[in-house]
RNA sequence: GGAAAGGUGGCCGAGUGGUUUAAGGCGGCGGUCUUGAAAACCGCUGUGGGGCUUUGUCCUCACCGUGAGUUCGAAUCUCACCCUUUCCGCCA
């Protein structure tokens, strides 16, 4: 959610981010107007409660009965009139609220512009500390058939498209690298949540997904209640209508979740291996801090999902998002991306993003500088760290062998229970 | 799913139609006293919206779980809903 205040006094910076986006500026006037509006109806209704609350109180001392019931008759007609403006009120400010929550957040002037994401540039790239192989890699639906670990046709059998059922060692190696993430990221300094994967509406709301991106979310038809399409949605409102002091900033924290998806706006894509499925699982990285330290953990956020590619060993590379590619909440955008030479495909891995206030304002998540002082929204910031089933396709893919087997990173191999995948 | 009790400020807690401008206490902040601290005493201490010939120790509106209603006036009365706790039933 933008300031309102920043709309009413610089309506062009709101204008410009929105140009910036690839979006229609034209929404701004039309909250510009709402908004002249509502301070219009606010001020008349206001006058005529005070004048009513004034009345009211002399009516309760008064003794001379006539004198008592013109008063009260009097008073009816301004409780008409009040009634009048307020439900004027309610309208215009249910418009009001629908249209400021659908614009996107300020990119950072650091943002390149661009106009679609051939626009991302790309920061650096990092190589891989493993050989590369004398024969043709196999794309991972290939490797994880032919070893029993990856099991399509019985997922389809269950779920349908986008579904699949792990295997064995497939099933380990993923429990593994989620019990292994969650544990570089406490070694990192963030504290583990475990949260609830169907929150209410407003919890999905907070965090930007609603009203604009109801489409790509499940639903319950009968209870509200919407499965997270990430951890960050329950971790935005973890701290929802709260102050804290500020000596409890920065909080960072990891959850791992499984994540839903409906995938509309990219049906038909990515349909083969387990690139984009309605459920995948992610350990996600959140973080809670003081405006003027946001850019710092953005930083910091950044370096530990890269952490975990070095230590895995794989090759990646990290991408600024261009204003044109940026997501709804976001002001500044990092990607990384991993090297699959099976799909010989960059792999979307994590995305680390400081929001700003964007979320927090939604949440209501505020702090106090010190005692009694005025409170200020926080920033937050959100990294997945990292999604697994893309992760799972650069180890199977960038550690397969000639003879079909999978070597077992390192570092996984006390949490996965083998060093070599060479059967189901 | 059934029954009962309950939901008031950071916390505890009083409050059954108008001196409530939400008592009182705890906590927090500041001060007096003190070499320092404690104690004692004094003062301050919620959130959000709106206004401006005075941006202020300013004016005003709203908020006592949520929403509707009754009334000149609602924390207080009415209705619906939500949530919490306890017990019973079912259940991993």
């Amino acid at each position: 959610m933008l300031d309102m205040n920043l709309l009413r006094k610089e309506p062009e910076v709101v204008r410009r981010a929105l140009q910036q986006r690839g979006e229609d500026p034209a929404p701004v006037d039309v909250i510009l107007e709402l908004d002249a509006r509502r301070r219009n109806i606010l001020g008349r209704s206001e006058q005529l409660r005070a004048l009513r609350n004034q009345v009211s109180k002399e009516i309760g001392r008064m003794a001379d009965e006539a004198a008592r019931e013109a008063k009260r008759a009097e008073m009816r007609r301004v409780g008409d009139e009040i009634a009048a403006l307020e439900s004027e009120l309610r309208e215009v400010e249910t418009q009001l609220e629908a249209r400021v929550s659908e614009l996107p957040n300020i990119p950072d002037p650091r943002a390149p512009l661009g106009a679609s994401e051939a626009d991302n540039v790309v920061v650096r790239e990092v190589e891989g500390s493993l050989p590369s192989p004398r024969f043709t890699p196999l794309p991972h639906w290939e490797i994880g058939t032919r070893l029993g670990i990856i099991d399509f046709e019985r997922g389809v059998k269950l779920s349908g498209t986008r579904f699949y059922v792990l295997n064995h060692w497939g099933a380990r190696l993923q429990r593994g690298l989620i019990a292994w993430m969650l544990d570089l990221r406490q070694r990192q300094g963030y504290e583990e949540r475990y949260l609830p994967f169907m929150v209410k509406s407003h919890v999905i709301y907070a965090a930007g997904q609603l009203p604009k991106f109801r489409d790509n979310l499940y639903h319950d038809a009968e209870e509200d209640f919407w499965w997270v399409p990430t951890a960050e949605v329950p971790l935005t409102s973890l701290h929802a209508d709260e102050i804290l002091s500020a000596d409890q900033l920065p909080r960072l924290y990891a959850a791992y979740t499984p994540c839903f998806r409906r995938e509309k706006m990219s049906a038909g894509r990515d349909v083969r291996g387990i690139k984009r499925g309605h459920q995948f699982d992610k350990v996600e990285m959140y973080a809670f801090t003081k405006p003027e330290d946001s850019d710092h953990y953005h930083q910091k956020m950044l370096a530990d999902a890269e952490e975990t590619l070095q230590l895995l060993g794989l090759t990646y590379r990290v991408k600024l998002l261009c204003t044109a590619d940026l997501g709804f909440a976001s002001r500044l955008t990092y990607d990384i991306e991993v090297w699959a030479p099976g799909v010989q495909e960059w792999l979307e891995v994590s995305s680390v993003s400081n929001v700003g206030d964007f979320q927090a304002r939604r949440a209501g998540v505020k702090f106090r500088r010190e005692p009694g002082a005025k409170p200020e929204f926080v920033h937050t910031l959100n990294g997945s760290g990292l999604g697994l089933p893309r992760t799972m396709i650069a180890i199977l893919e960038n550690y397969q062998q000639a003879d079909g087997s999978v070597i077992v990173p390192q570092v996984l191999r006390p949490y996965v229970g083998t060093d070599r995948i060479s059967s189901p």
